[in-house]
DNA sequence: GCACTCACTTGCACTGGGTGCAAGAGTGTG
DNA sequence: CACACTCTTGCACCCAGTGCAAGTGAGTGC
């Protein structure tokens, strides 16, 4: 039974991971991103500022984290849609994921404040995002008619379903989290797709 | 005549600026980004690191400062448009304004191939387009039927450009300049206009 | 129990981005 | 010449991030 060597430590190491991560954003939302120096997070987490960087490639990173993830879990889902599902209704299905992770509304809108309100975390931010285009526009190239099949197709759909989502994101924030992320999202896409 | 009592002192401040921003950006095609020091572009300027953050926030706005004045050239653009046009043909006519910036296609693709050859590069670039939404939304607004005229339908369209945009201008890089950008634009616009 | 290995942790010193401050240089005004 | 004002500069400082080398601690074989 050796066919998985190593996925003991690199468990724990995820484990010790998320919640470094954890304890970081709970600090920064308290004392605002800037006020929250590297040496104040690892004493909170009761290990030092050099081991912080084991963890972590950098200060963004600690705060960021959980967007890779959702990206991987986003393209997990869709991979897992029909092969015969039409792109737009792929994406839609595989970001009801995000409604399953595990956060509370206020966790959520926390977090969300948290990234708006600093520079380079909304920086950040915008570019993690961007990259699940590469995650996802592999999976939505297949499902394209065979005339309009194309990486740049692909990938302009994969941008766009995403930056839809961004904006509903950012309306869902505007209303205090007092409406429904995907309802918004639908009605920008609707916007979008809607012939003029 | 006191009525533009200070436009000498600014009109000098951007010569300036964007004299800087050029040796700057010729210096990180040059050397990288992540190798320039700020001592370095500040010693071929002639001036202080100091004085440097007289003109720039960070390092990154020094070789971003572009983005923010072709978003200002854009919006500029889309308000002169005839008010009754629908609002993707009046974004894609805002966006012939990048054709007529003064720059080589050379240039224009050093440019390009610096800012998504480093991470914190490409974070502000996309951040720095996602501003553009803030730009362009209200303009966007009043195109909109009267059933589907709402801020977030009005992001949402000009984000979805906004992000054609990239991934043209993605392709366009991958095409090493051999197409033309708004061509690509349409194509992906096309691409996530098209029913399904 | 003991040496050995191997990964993880830590401290230390150093580079470079970014800021506050206060002194200096330059220019125009009475 | 005295002044006011702005722009520039040097200096001291904080913090993020890195390379390195020593320390620590938990197995593993003997």
């Amino acid at each position: 039974m050796t066919v998985k060597p190593t996925p003991l430590r690199e468990q724990t190491r995820s484990v010790v991971r998320s919640l470094l991560a954890r304890t970081a954003i709970e600090l920064f939302a308290a004392k605002g991103y800037d006020n929250t120096t590297l040496d104040e997070v690892a004493a909170a987490a009761g290990i030092s500022r050099r081991t912080l960087f084991n963890y972590f490639r950098n200060k963004e990173d600690l705060a960021l984290s959980s967007l890779a993830e959702q990206g991987d879990l986003i393209a997990a889902r869709l991979a897992e849609r029909p092969a015969d599902e039409d792109p737009w209704a792929a994406l839609r299905a595989a970001f009801q994921v995000l409604e399953e992770i595990d956060m509370t509304a206020e966790g959520r809108l926390e977090f969300i404040t948290l990234l708006f309100g600093n520079d380079s975390l909304r920086a950040g931010h915008a570019e993690k995002q961007a990259r699940w285009q590469d995650l996802l526009a592999p999976l939505i190239e297949p499902r394209l008619p065979d005339t309009e099949r194309g990486t740049l197709q692909a990938r302009a759909i994969a941008a766009t379903a995403i930056v839809c989502l961004q904006v509903a994101n950012e309306e869902w924030v505007r209303l205090r989290g007092q409406a429904d992320m995907l309802d918004l999202y639908d009605t920008a896409v609707q916007a979008i797709r809607r012939p003029t």
